[in-house]
DNA sequence: AGATTTATGTCAATATAGTTGACGTAAATA
DNA sequence: TATTTACGTCAACTATATTGACATAAATCT
């Protein structure tokens, strides 16, 4: 831990990442890709970190956290909408959310359209738990915001947008929407 | 999939993730904070999927594709160093070190100043297979800085790295300066 | 010089999260 | 009626991580 702090630190009190800051305008080289490979890296540990502390005090991990989140967001969610988000196979999804079924976090009724659908929805439990964990990250996010120059605020969600598939983000729009609606329903 | 499909889509031809791009002076809602968290984490799925395919040909995975990143990046890197940055165990790092060491991706030297160090280096055939897995990495990081607006793209390693836990960020920037004096060698 | 600490390796058991493949069942649909 | 669809389940396997215990050689302290 000392080796990795003995060399020179450049711009100690920046927020800037290094010399990423000093070319803002204009990150193309191929070193400054790096970094941010790295960076992204570096950035996605820690924010998944902290849920997985506070699931540690319910046996979940991280399996569970993602089957929640998305009941929680898109209460009456088929199986084959999650597997679709979840980009896992049946069997995988199956153990988790067993266990979570079991445990009383999430709850599942017959599609009243479909009847061979299984609609999950969070028990009251499960939703007080997905608030928690979606705190946590939240409140990662709505900090970041904070430290960050309010000209840099609203390229985040462009940036992260940017970086998913393009032929991902139809879906992820399409997602995001459905959440919207059932979240102005609540 | 359909299903994800069926709701209305928001301003179909914008870059943005849908309405984040029109609050994007002041993301501080619950709502848009709910949408960062899964936007990073739809982002970093995709971000590992395309290294993940090309680590498949060799018989690797993304536990490999860590260690051989790291050792490429900072050539002479200890063990302690490494498992500093993973934030593993060494009998889980050792596992796959050993595959790279055996499979001729990465070199093990004696330590110089100080003999019971292993010095890991990334022999030509892995620091082939490293620049690869970064150029697929770092390619949809340069696609991203342009497709996003000039104004957008310095902004996002400052964002990246304001979402590191701040007491790494020391550790980080001081890996990013190794890094750095050790690319510029080349 | 001898004792201790440090850097690393290794054996063993276990947990979590994923996979493929095969088979079953009830409900919707052609 | 036949078929397809949505889902469940059993089984075996892989990858990646964990904890705990013990071993060794080199550096360092007293």
């Amino acid at each position: 831990m000392d080796e990795l702090l003995a060399r020179k630190i450049p711009e100690p009190n920046s927020v800037g990442a290094g010399s990423a800051a000093a070319h803002a305008a204009a990150v193309t080289s191929d070193g400054d890709a790096l970094e941010l490979v790295e960076l992204f890296f570096f950035a996605y540990r820690d924010f998944v970190g902290d849920a997985d502390r506070l699931l540690e005090n319910y046996g979940f991990g991280r399996a569970h956290h993602r089957v929640l989140h998305f009941v929680n967001r898109r209460p009456g969610l088929t199986i084959a909408a999650l597997l679709e988000i979840l980009r896992i196979t049946k069997q995988s999804l199956n153990r988790v959310l067993k266990q979570l079924l079991e445990a009383g976090f999430v709850d599942a009724r017959a599609g009243v359209v479909d009847r061979r659908q299984r609609l999950l929805y969070p028990t009251p439990k499960g939703a007080t738990l997905a608030r928690d964990l979606s705190a946590l990250q939240s409140a990662r996010f709505l900090k970041v915001m904070d430290e960050l120059p309010p000209a840099s605020r609203g390229a985040a969600s462009e940036f992260l947008f940017a970086m998913i598939d393009s032929g991902e983000r139809e879906r992820v729009r399409a997602h995001l929407a459905c959440a919207k609606i059932a979240g102005a329903a609540t």
